[in-house]
DNA sequence: CGTAACATTGAAGTGGCTCAAGGGGAGTGG
DNA sequence: CCACTCCCCTTGAGCCACTTCAATGTTACG
């Protein structure tokens, strides 16, 4: 029999059973992390009736299409997304890798309908909370409505601070500073900032940085050459953080 | 005597007395491009009790101070100003130029302090929405509520649409995409579309774009040079706005 | 085992940057 | 009103980092 990730391959983000796992935000290994982590308890009784969890997706699957109204605000539970826009030159632009505990589709608040894609890097599974139901939620609970404006707030605040790494800064440096915020988002989740697996290609980083994979691929191979790092393909070792860190420009 | 700008010239939002132009949002010559533009009449005539009107600044004087705690939604009435950052190089990337009737200083709800300058690049007056204020008319105005999050939510989606522009696109493409999104802004204010003062000086222009000074002269010289618009310091005119939106690859 | 996607590496080309010099405008003070 | 100055803008020449093009190696998966 086929595994159970097969049976959405089509690419649809189709709804699919609970899994069983986590029955309520209290008791997801991501309750530090997620929209609840700052949440009173009361409010996170309420929000998750809400919450519909559980959901899965194949690696490749997309969980969000361009021109789709938007029905959910999307948290992902396991796995990563990347997410992207195709520019007039046909080539994908990705603003963000979404990784566990992270929201996604923030930007069609907007419009009511999204403009980008969002595709699986990997098996993921996530949560959903329809959107009519959040917008009911919020007349209601104080803390909720601070998160929702702090979330977005925070996500303006992350594509500036990439706007400004992409203005003037180098390959190395642009590189550098994503396998940093990568390192430290993984360290959030309690999983290893120094070593990990890339469930992007080089591509994705590529066009996340706005930069070739060949050069991507060089780079990497000179953070290798001179000890800063391992790479065998997706599997990376920070063995010099602090040089990516200061080469970053970060603290 | 000095003019009424220069009391202001130390750099400080200073609070000013109101000019006695506009006594009220539904008086305000913005009101179908502003805030109220999308609010139901009753919200409105509540929302303007809490408006702060007739702040006024001199050309080069700050709004917003990195580091400075948020004490204030901040809404340009006339005139323009730059919102960047120092890179740790030590130059500025500029994130956006605002115009009147736009939000300045949505990504400081995150924080509840400002990681980025905003400095007035020519006179102007503003208004401002204390957030203390503005967090309990939240509590409730339904309207106004999902205003704010489409307010936040737009700033995500143009935060994208810019990283999309700075990926690939040569200096060209952006310098092109940059003068149709400032013409059609200035249009939805019934300004000219064609003919408009740029603000902002070449090395803003280039801060912002990913580029050098030298650079966006050039670029700009060969429009000029090609019959596409026509330049003379900062006054501008698009002879070919068509030609300049399938270069930047708008519709 | 074969295929297709991903990754690495090399060599050549080029777009934008750097460095440098010169021309204006706008504001200031005499 | 003029002279002075500072900053902004323009233009040129050379260079470098990244891209482009191309070939080869590697891994995963049916």
């Amino acid at each position: 029999m086929a595994p159970a990730e097969c049976l959405v391959e089509n690419g649809n983000a189709e709804q699919r059973a609970p899994l069983g796992a986590e029955l309520s935000c209290s008791s997801c290994a991501l309750k530090y992390i997620c929209l609840p982590a700052r949440l009173p308890a009361c409010e996170v009784r309420i929000l998750e009736g809400a919450v519909k969890r559980g959901h899965a997706l194949a690696a490749g699957a997309s969980l969000i299409r361009a021109g789709q109204r938007m029905q959910a605000l999307y948290v992902i539970q396991s796995g990563s997304t990347k997410g992207y826009r195709i520019t007039t030159q046909g080539d994908e632009s990705v603003h963000a890798f979404y990784l566990p505990g992270e929201a996604v589709g923030l930007e069609a608040f907007a419009e009511g309908r999204h403009v980008c894609e969002v595709v699986a890097l990997e098996p993921v599974r996530y949560c959903m909370i329809p959107v009519r139901r959040l917008e009911r939620l919020l007349e209601t609970l104080p803390g909720l409505r601070r998160e929702i404006v702090r979330l977005l707030s925070q996500a303006i605040e992350d594509a500036q601070s990439r706007h400004a790494g992409m203005g003037c800064a180098g390959a190395r440096e642009r590189l550098a500073g994503f396998l940093v915020d990568l390192s430290r988002r993984l360290e959030r989740r309690a999983l290893s900032p120094t070593q990990f697996r890339l469930s992007m290609s080089r591509r994705d980083i590529a066009h996340h940085l706005g930069l070739t994979l060949e050069t991507v691929s060089r780079v990497l191979g000179a953070f290798k050459r001179e000890g800063w790092i391992e790479v065998r393909l997706r599997h990376i070792k920070l063995l010099q953080p602090e040089a990516l860190a200061s080469l970053a420009g970060v603290t």
